[in-house]
RNA sequence: GGUGGGGUUCCCGAGCGGUCAAAGGGAUCAGACUGUAAAUCUGACGGCUCUGCCUUCGAAGGUUCGAAUCCUUCCCCCACCA
């Protein structure tokens, strides 16, 4: 028991309240542990890994994971400053959506201690009537307490009014839920505790709330999420995962190690007394990136990232894999500006020709210096921007 | 409803009749250096059939040889007052 608080406890930024989840454990009882996600993007990264981390823990103790899909409140948007109102998604997309999650989420969770939940299932049945009982239970300025809401109404930036209703819908489904625990990234923790209150409010004993750190992504600055573009999916190749790994700052890695290896503290420590006293972080950073490509693929995937990514790198050579593409020549012959943007190596042939003239393009490894230059009729040629972009061209 | 301020390229933000595809910063991309690190330096950064052409400065009209810059109407945001 105490053992099972200690795990809990590991990797978390916040526990509230500590003497409540004491209590609700010594109850002997599998806990209902919820943790809401947003139904548009299916597609996990790092960054939700460390909340289904949590969440996998928590199974591991027998206790049962909720896996709420937020299709309800997806038609608000979690007020981050970009308030629009989404249309909401048709009932279609969200249970694809839904497979796509789950047959992500359970590389991590355990399907038969999950169960997935979605908000629409009872908010759809809530009436204006209800609603504004919801809403009559907390005021504007316990809203504006909210460090984000906050931050916007004194910088004179747009709030809108359906923007408060996010935290209480956000709330009122750990009531409808019965959680006796909710997960979020530290951001959350206004929306958690509007969970406790609500519940208090309907009789139910609160939630424990438990914030985890929000991961950093690529750039080292901001949270990690597929909006900005700085993330690692679980489900990318094994390359990718590694180079991309590979490529964070020596700083950030330990950040990603902190929150990402299940690595012993100990081992950790170790690790990084052997980098003081000399040993080049890149070994540590490839033996980390080796735990995690093995984690969402498997060991020899894992071994074959890093050979794959030595020849590369280290050696200069090309990928044996790229995506094989014809493109259709006009007079027999194809500029190479436009074969690269039918290859999807640059955006327009602008940007092409501004690789060109910047030394990035290659054609079998030799550099393209002319931005004239054409291809004939019936060759096949690597083409390979920046470091990281290739394709297999052949001119049809 | 009234008064004032404002909407500029991915973001922030200058420009306020020609020299504007639009300063500066950030982000991004490429090159150099490396450990594909980071930091740094260099260049690019609307599109195209690219020494030229085409489309952008909330929207639509108008004035002008010429408009992001002036006028009209409309849409949206912010503050204060009610």
């Amino acid at each position: 028991m105490q053992h099972g608080l200690q795990e809990i406890k590991r990797g978390s930024e916040e526990l509230l309240l500590e003497d409540e989840l004491k209590t609700k454990l010594a109850g002997g009882r599998p806990l209902r542990i919820k943790a809401g996600f947003d139904p548009t993007a299916p597609d996990l990264h790092l960054g939700h890994t460390v909340l289904l981390n949590k969440l996998r823990q928590f199974q591991e103790l027998g206790h049962t994971a909720l896996f709420l899909i937020g299709d309800f409140t997806g038609m608000i948007g979690d007020p981050t400053g970009k308030n629009t109102t989404r249309p909401p998604l048709t009932r279609d997309a969200v249970i694809e959506n839904a497979k796509s999650y789950t047959s992500q989420v359970y590389k991590i969770l355990k399907p038969e201690q999950t169960e997935v939940v979605f908000n629409s299932t009872w908010m759809d049945k809530f009436g204006a009537v209800d609603m504004i009982r919801l809403a009559a239970t907390h005021t504007v300025a316990r809203m504006l307490e909210r460090d984000d809401f906050h931050k916007r109404y004194t910088s004179h930036q747009p709030i809108a009014i359906h923007e408060f209703l996010y935290p209480l819908i956000q709330g009122y489904d750990s009531v409808a839920l019965k959680a006796d625990v909710e997960l979020g990234g530290t951001d959350q923790k206004f929306n958690l505790l509007m969970g406790r209150e609500l519940q208090k409010h309907h009789g139910q004993a609160p939630q424990v709330v438990i914030t985890m750190p929000l991961l950093e992504g690529l750039d080292g600055v901001n949270k990690m999420s597929k909006s900005l573009g700085n993330y690692i999916g679980i489900n990318e190749a094994p390359q990718e995962i590694f180079g991309k790994l590979m490529s964070v700052s020596d700083e950030l890695m330990w950040r990603y190690i902190q929150l990402l290896s299940f690595e012993s503290s100990q081992t950790i420590d170790n690790w990084k007394q052997q980098v003081a006293m000399g040993t080049n972080p890149r070994d540590i950073k490839v033996r980390f990136a080796q735990e995690i490509v093995t984690r969402f693929h498997d060991h020899s995937a894992a071994k074959q990232a890093l050979e794959d990514f030595e020849a590369r790198f280290q050696k200069g050579a090309i990928p044996e894999e790229m995506p094989e593409i014809s493109a259709q020549s006009a007079n027999g012959v194809l500029p190479v500006p436009q074969l690269l943007k039918l290859a999807g190596l640059v955006t327009s042939t602008s940007d092409a020709m501004r690789q060109i003239v910047g030394g990035g393009v290659k054609l079998d490894g030799e550099r393209v210096i002319d931005k004239s230059m054409v291809i004939p009729i019936g060759a096949t040629v690597i083409a390979q921007v920046g470091k990281r972009k290739f394709a297999r061209v052949t001119i049809i």
